[in-house]
DNA sequence: AAATGTATTGTTATAATATAACAATAACTG
DNA sequence: CAGTTATTGTTATATTATAACAATACATTT
């Protein structure tokens, strides 16, 4: 059975999130000799914060407010370094970046994005991989990152477009 | 079980994948009372003809050769048509466009795409079709469309490594 | 602490992808 | 044929992403 996160209902408390994935961060950084250096840990937060993915550039104005250099390399940077240690997921299809899922252990996962809001939930795959994998195998193919998403929309925009 | 379809193996007959494309594209644009124009028809054409995802700019030489008008907007216009009626896909982590899966009867698809040569495969989905159906139901989500992108190495590019 | 090498960040410029806005033409409809 | 709609042409610009190199910070060895 397919579960998904708590994205699409606003009453949990987030900061828990966000916290969770800074822990999580800062022991994967250390397991491989990486450095969570203030930039990416503001990214990670400014992330992590959101439920609806963010673009690059959405995060630059937060940076500039953090006093940083806000070139768009410094945050692609940022980004491609916690993207690489699996921190934050990019949605292909929106150019943008979200995080939340189950901050302890991260893996591949899928997102229902809502086309209106642009909320992104994720969806635990676990029941998926066993698919993948085995397509993979038997064509040769080395898997080595997913992208899925579902796009549509939520139960709430649904109920506003009536 | 997944299967895929044979972009791997470059032996088979393509004229076939993209002329059965064509016919079908024919058949769904009168269905909908849509019409399958020369600019429309040439880019669908070249999309079918590429196992390798195809940028749209990468399309407008071939537009001007035919002398057609080769600004973006021309080309984009007519991946849009082609992506609205289920004709050609997007692979959002490559800002490409592809098509060659069974030409007589659209449906949601997923790829597996070589980061090494970039050819994509797709991937017969039926069996996650449910999975997703459920998820979706039950959580109240509409869902419209999918991105199903499994990136990684094929075979071939793996021998070429080692 | 000084010297050295490596990783990170700053900075400028530009590449690559995509769309807005409006004009011109072609195709459909009564 | 006149009126309407769909498509294409055209110019300009918005959005997303990276190249290239300089400057600084950090880590390691001596």
């Amino acid at each position: 059975m397919l579960e998904i996160n708590n994205a699409f209902n606003s009453d949990h408390n987030h900061d828990h999130c966000v916290s969770g994935a800074l822990n999580n961060a800062k022991a994967i950084c250390k397991e491989n000799g990486q450095r969570l250096t203030p930039i990416r840990e503001l990214v990670l937060r400014l992330v992590w914060g959101s439920h609806k993915p963010l673009g690059a550039y959405e995060l630059l104005p937060a940076l500039a407010e953090a006093g940083f250099n806000s070139a768009p390399p410094t945050v692609y940077r940022a980004l491609d370094f916690l993207h690489q240690l699996g921190l934050i997921h990019k949605i292909g299809s929106l150019n943008a970046f979200v995080g939340c899922s189950n901050p302890e252990h991260p893996h591949p996962s899928a997102f229902m994005i809502c086309t209106e809001c642009k909320t992104a939930a994720e969806i635990e795959t676990s029941e998926l991989q066993t698919s993948f994998n085995r397509v993979a195998n038997t064509h040769g193919f080395q898997l080595e990152e997913e992208n899925i998403e579902l796009l549509g929309l939520c139960s709430d925009c649904r109920g506003n477009e009536s």
